[in-house]
DNA sequence: CCTTTCATGTTTACGACGTAATCACGCTAA
DNA sequence: TTAGCGTGATTACGTCGTAAACATGAAAGG
């Protein structure tokens, strides 16, 4: 029982696994106090309010990105970096879906940034990548524009899917819901294709064709 | 003074104004009633509650859409069709910033859609639409699947940039929060390029890409 | 060794939130 | 006229984020 002594990289841990369980709104000071064995008011020891916490939470969720192999060896080629920040992101998303969306919620330390993503540390660490790469100025800009826009938004709808599976812990009668399609005759007909999910194949498509698009743009 | 009844219908659109005007954090059950001229219990009368309330809200926009030119005319190619609902759901986008997340956020009628939209008339007037256009099942699905996931995806990171101009509403000195870029030279160096807003522009080339795309789709 | 200091956690309290329950009022139908 | 009902007002409860004051125990200086 050494050292009982709470850390701010304690607290940020234990918020994200909660949420990783509970969901976002279950997320309360007084609940994650709780299970912490600590008053809620004890957390403000350690992060300024519930928004610091929130920023924290995915302050720390990026910097994991850095040593999750990405940073680990060095990538031969930009389409390999490109692959690899793709699905290491993806991945991260998929772990912590109740998180993720703050990545694009919570405000920027760049706004004027487009798109404006939250972390420099990895603007900086992307761009300086594709200029090793021989990318010039506008082309490791453009790169950056087109993939996070995609990246980001294929993920937060992949993200959001999940998202209603796991809220909706308790829809075991949930096949009985097949709600009057009677209305909507095409969607019925329809339903066993629009069901499936080929959310996987079709990331992994559209990105081969956006670094496709990529490796053809003008300005590289 | 006739009628000051309070509809439904009325409720929901001073919802939509005072989200647009003041972000969704400030929609209040007391602020909105409050901006009626009526107590906060007085809105429970019309919606059970403020989850229905969103979902009002969302239904009002999405119905809204229908309303909006696309329904109007007949489109004359099913690219002619997708091109106007790009558009007009961007404008929709646009136009309500703090609303727009929420077509994603709110659980769907039909959660095993991929990807899941809220509104199943919307689904299926695309997906009728495409079939009189003589798409295949598979190829009206798959465009469904492609289209969408690009629009939402897009969308939803367009919007949340007007986000923060919004929610910032005081940053007037902004410009002395050029924060230490020190750290990040490439970002510093190459900061001009990157506040850059083509959003406009990549928006409406990424849309031609797809319905490129989906013209040379093989199981058209 | 004792005492001072300070970092950490606790207690109490306040205002705002969503909303259940109850009440008051004024149309409309009998 | 009167009975009923649809609409809004009042009151109240539990929970939220968090400010402020307090307690405590471990390091620091004599």
């Amino acid at each position: 029982m050494a050292q009982n002594r709470l850390t701010r990289n304690d607290l940020v841990a234990a918020a994200i696994t909660f949420v990783d369980v509970h969901g976002l709104d279950a997320l309360t000071m007084r609940r994650l106090g709780q299970s912490l064995g600590v008053e809620a008011m004890a957390l403000y020891r350690h992060v300024s309010g519930r928004e610091d916490l929130l920023e924290a939470m995915v302050e720390a969720l990026i910097d994991s990105l850095f040593d999750n192999r990405l940073m680990r060896q060095t990538p031969s080629s930009w389409e390999d970096y490109l692959q690899r920040v793709a699905n290491t992101t993806k991945e991260l998303a998929l772990d912590h879906p109740g998180i993720f969306p703050l990545i694009v919620t919570q405000p920027s330390q760049a706004p004027w940034l487009r798109p404006p993503l939250r972390s420099l540390r990895w603007v900086e660490e992307f761009l300086s990548m594709l200029q090793q790469f021989e990318f010039s100025d506008a082309a490791a800009v453009g790169a950056y524009k087109s993939f996070t826009c995609f990246l980001i938004g294929d993920l937060l709808l992949q993200v959001h899917s999940t998202n209603f599976a796991i809220t909706d812990e308790d829809d075991h009668e949930r096949s009985d819901d097949d709600s009057d399609l009677s209305e909507y005759p095409t969607v019925n007909e329809l339903s066993d294709l629009l069901s499936e999910d080929h959310r996987q194949r079709q990331f992994d498509d559209a990105l081969d064709e956006l670094i496709e698009r990529i490796r053809l743009s003008p300005t590289n």
